[in-house]
RNA sequence: UGGGGAGUCGCCAAGUUGGUUAAGGCACUGGGUUUUGAUCCCAGCAUCCGAAGGUUCGAGUCCUUCCUCCUCAGCCA
């Protein structure tokens, strides 16, 4: 064996970072008050118990989708590994895009992941909107400080004078107004004596510097908006640069996890949070205290997910929706959690998949057989074996008897005897797949065909006689004799050895029933790529309904219980549209095929 | 063209302060088991780390130059 220790899966260079730090004790002193709080209220507290603490912040303006599963199990992940507590945040600072409605759903889908936020007797979830007065606090520290001044230039003239990439920035004429003034006007915004949009929160940083962020970013905007958390309080809303530093360090945040996108924002994040640290505020009185407590939370950037064949953009996804490519936001097709759960999928394939594509800084596209594989090993190992005939054409076995019902014992799971066998009906008539019949056998091909043996599986050896056509050619029905040794599991069933092997099910006792056969949504690997438009790459294909033969046992399934339909896929009793005693079936994925048709 | 990132096998991704034959997974290929052309098992799979120079006894790991890709100019997050 290796003197090298074997690399754990799932090692990134996050849990890197968070060995290194819990190594050092950085958060040995960390203090926690038992809810998030400035740091007079943390000071208060005793040493958070917790090792770490991350956070899952999503804003409530869309559903989650799998690429944010992606992050929930960075975050949560590392909190359960680590000794930590993430929290659930809702990052609910732009009333106008947020709603109810998204909260529900992404509470929902966390906790279909197998997270939550109930830790021992604390509840870890949070609303940035809760942090409202703290914010507004924070401004006013930072502009008693001198860091921060209200700007009454109009959108235009601000993006003007932001400069360009390679130019610098020019000084706003309002950019030295008085502490007091700046005060003044900021409360007068607070009380709504200003109209939307014509003065705005400005911190006072560099407008030359080579990080537009840098630039005197703006923080607070007048927006009179109803907010689905605060209602009509406030008039004023903090932007996500200012808030989000915020809403991580009064929760005692150590390892604030994001995507690469926010790197440049990094500079004002520790600007921001070693200015609120240091500068005492008169609400803090004698404390000496700065506004947020220490140490302060630090921002790490990975690599967002990038899957083929789907978007995963919430503008996109919001598209689809709204404007009906799709029949809602739990459309089996999006890739959505909640179309991804109707669909099939399943919460441990999701564990699986982001173990398996790691955490890094690098661009990558994960191709979405990647997904369909870990959901394939998960439901292979969890599904139970069923018969479904989907694609029907008759059998007739023209030496059984007529009305003759016969047992025939199908095991549940192949790999776990102890699940049981369950009994399907054999009779003279039976459903077979279509494709399992072929009146000119392709090369390799060892099913049935005219004057060759198959098995029925569970059944009886049969040998093809001959089948029927109708006028446009297409085979209507095969006839076959059964060789009534070879049953299943009696003496003579190994008298004969063939290769083939094909599905049945009793016509005299079939469920009838819709199957919804799903595709990839597009049909272009990278929808949008390169100037074109995703919506024109739509597969046209994504969803296909038929009328499928299955085993009888099959009208009892409860909605999501989940099925390996055998020598097809996995498929799933619709959550949606199963009524009791009628379940659809929904096709997660196939079955790996190693004879390519 | 300014700032910030990234480039290791088809797809991901490990690679401590430079030390011998560059982890692992997925995919793929070959073989075996199998009443699912499924699963499972075994084996194989980068003399090379974006490129070119350089330092060194020794470099994916250090230096130099270059190339490619991503990202930032919302009062969105």
């Amino acid at each position: 064996m290796s003197e090298k220790t074997p690399i754990p899966l799932g090692s990134n260079f996050i849990r890197a970072i968070v060995e290194k730090d819990l190594a050092e004790q950085k958060f040995n002193l960390k203090k926690w008050a038992g809810s998030p709080g400035d740091a007079l209220h943390q000071a208060a507290g005793h040493i958070d118990s917790a090792k770490i603490r991350t956070r899952f912040p999503p804003e409530p303006n869309g559903y989650l989708h799998i690429g944010h599963a992606k992050s929930i199990f960075l975050n949560f992940g590392l909190a359960r590994d680590y000794g930590g507590i993430c929290h659930l945040r809702f990052d609910d600072t732009n009333p106008e895009k947020e709603s109810q409605e998204y909260v529900d759903s992404i509470s929902d889908a966390v906790q279909w992941l197998g997270f939550g936020w109930q830790n021992g007797n604390e509840n870890n979830l949070y609303f940035a909107s809760d942090y409202f007065d703290e914010m507004y606090r924070a401004a006013v520290g930072l502009i008693e400080a001198g860091l921060a001044y209200v700007d009454a230039q109009s959108a235009d003239e601000m993006r003007i004078n932001r400069g360009t990439l390679t130019e610098a920035g020019k000084d706003s004429p309002f950019r030295n107004r008085s502490i007091a003034e700046n005060l003044n006007l900021f409360n007068e915004m607070r009380d709504g004596k200003h109209a939307d949009g014509s003065l705005i929160l400005r911190a006072k940083i560099d407008m030359a510097s080579p990080n537009i962020n840098m630039r005197d970013p703006a923080i607070y905007r007048i927006r009179r908006a109803h907010h689905h958390n605060t209602g009509d309080k406030w008039c004023i809303y903090p932007m996500y640069t200012f808030a989000h530093p915020i809403e991580d360090a009064l929760e005692m945040i150590t390892h604030s996890i994001c995507t690469l996108e926010f790197e440049d924002q990094r500079p004002f994040y520790d600007w921001l949070l070693d200015n609120l640290a240091k500068a005492p505020t008169e609400a803090n009185g004698e404390s000496k205290l700065g506004l947020i407590a220490t140490p302060v939370p630090h921002q790490y950037e990975f690599s967002r997910l990038n899957l083929t064949y789907v978007v995963l953009s919430k503008r996109k996804l919001i598209d689809l929706v709204e404007q009906k490519y799709v029949s809602g936001w739990d459309d089996p097709r999006l890739p959505t959690l909640a179309g991804a759960r109707r669909r099939g999928y399943v919460a441990e394939g999701f564990k699986l998949f982001t173990d398996r594509i790691g955490v890094s800084k690098a661009d990558s596209w994960i191709d979405y057989s990647t997904l369909e594989d870990c959901m394939r090993e998960v439901l292979n190992e969890s599904a139970g074996r069923r018969i479904a005939v989907l694609d029907p054409i008759k059998l007739v076995i023209e030496n059984y008897e007529a009305g003759k019902v016969e047992d025939c014992f199908a095991p549940n799971h192949p790999q776990q005897p102890e699940l049981g066998k369950r009994i399907v009906p054999l009779t003279k008539e039976l459903w077979i797949e279509r494709e399992d019949f072929m009146e000119v056998p392709s090369k390799g091909f060892f099913r049935l065909m005219q004057g060759g043996l198959v098995r029925l599986r569970y059944g009886y050896v049969v040998k093809c006689t001959g089948f029927e056509k109708d006028a446009a050619g297409n085979v209507t029905m095969v006839t076959c004799e059964y060789l009534p040794d070879t049953k299943s599991g009696t003496a003579g069933a190994d008298a004969i050895k063939v290769k083939g092997n094909i599905h049945w099910v009793s016509a005299a006792h079939a469920y009838e029933c819709e199957v919804r056969l799903y595709d990839r949504l597009f049909s272009a690997a990278h929808p949008g790529e390169a100037g074109t438009d995703y919506l024109t790459q739509l597969n046209q294909n994504s969803i296909t309904k038929i009328t499928a033969q299955l085993e009888p046992s099959l009208k009892n399934a409860k909605p999501e219980d989940r099925f390996q339909f055998e020598r097809h896929g996995y498929f799933v009793a619709d959550k949606k549209d199963s009524v009791a005693g009628k379940p659809l079936f929904n096709r997660t994925v196939t079955l790996r095929d190693a004879w390519q048709k």
